[in-house]
DNA sequence: ACTGTATTTCTAGAAAAATAGAAATATGGA
DNA sequence: TCCATATTTCTATTTTTCTAGAAATACAGT
């Protein structure tokens, strides 16, 4: 990943209301949620959650699939994966390690 | 960690100067670098650095020391495991798993 | 106290982001 | 085709961020 792409991803991920929304989907599952369902948890007005909502998908962390007449939002779990990976990568290339442990997750 | 903390940090590193800023802290290691060595190496005015260094340190991803008339700064590797430790926290708790495995790094 | 180096704070202008109402578009069904 | 529901795009306003020059502050040495 590059810097320009990973600083841009974090940057959507740097925003409450976004965050909320990320891990609301990282929550759901490979199942997703449509939009109406996120709008009716995080109680937003549609035109904002749009907003926030394009600003995930433009950097890749999350898509859309379309069902009929609602649009079922997932997380990317890839992306996530490789961000992550980018943000640790090269720890202490050019010094003494101070080594990020990562935590343990499912 | 909660989320409005999650956020303002990524939103501290969503930023490609702060992100490459933050990356050179991490490349050194414990032993940190001081501002003006980061200064020369990523070609910034003194102001807009010491800016985006204040951002750093404000969320806790950055610390600084002093050392005679120089500042050290370090990245603070314990923010950083919590927050990618958030960042992938309560995967698919209400739907299938999609599993987040995490990179492996030193 | 005076000088030099390191770094921050002040300031201000330009650019970008956040919010949300209103109008527009898309889909499926009667 | 017409309607209802779902979602986006348009538009405008307010707020925040970015950038960097100039001035100020901090520290160590003489």
């Amino acid at each position: 990943m590059k810097l320009d792409d990973a600083a841009a991803r974090l940057e959507a991920l740097g925003n409450p209301t976004r965050l909320k929304i990320y891990r609301t989907l990282v929550r759901a599952g490979a199942e997703g949620l449509p939009v109406g369902r996120l709008q009716s948890k995080l109680d937003a007005a549609a035109s904002t959650l749009s907003h926030h909502l394009k600003a995930l998908v433009v950097v890749g962390l999350v898509t859309q699939t379309r069902e009929g007449t609602t649009l079922v939002c997932h997380a990317n779990y890839d992306i996530m994966r490789e961000l992550l990976g980018y943000m640790v990568e090269e720890c202490c290339a050019e010094g003494s390690c101070a080594p990020v442990v990562l935590p343990k997750v499912a």
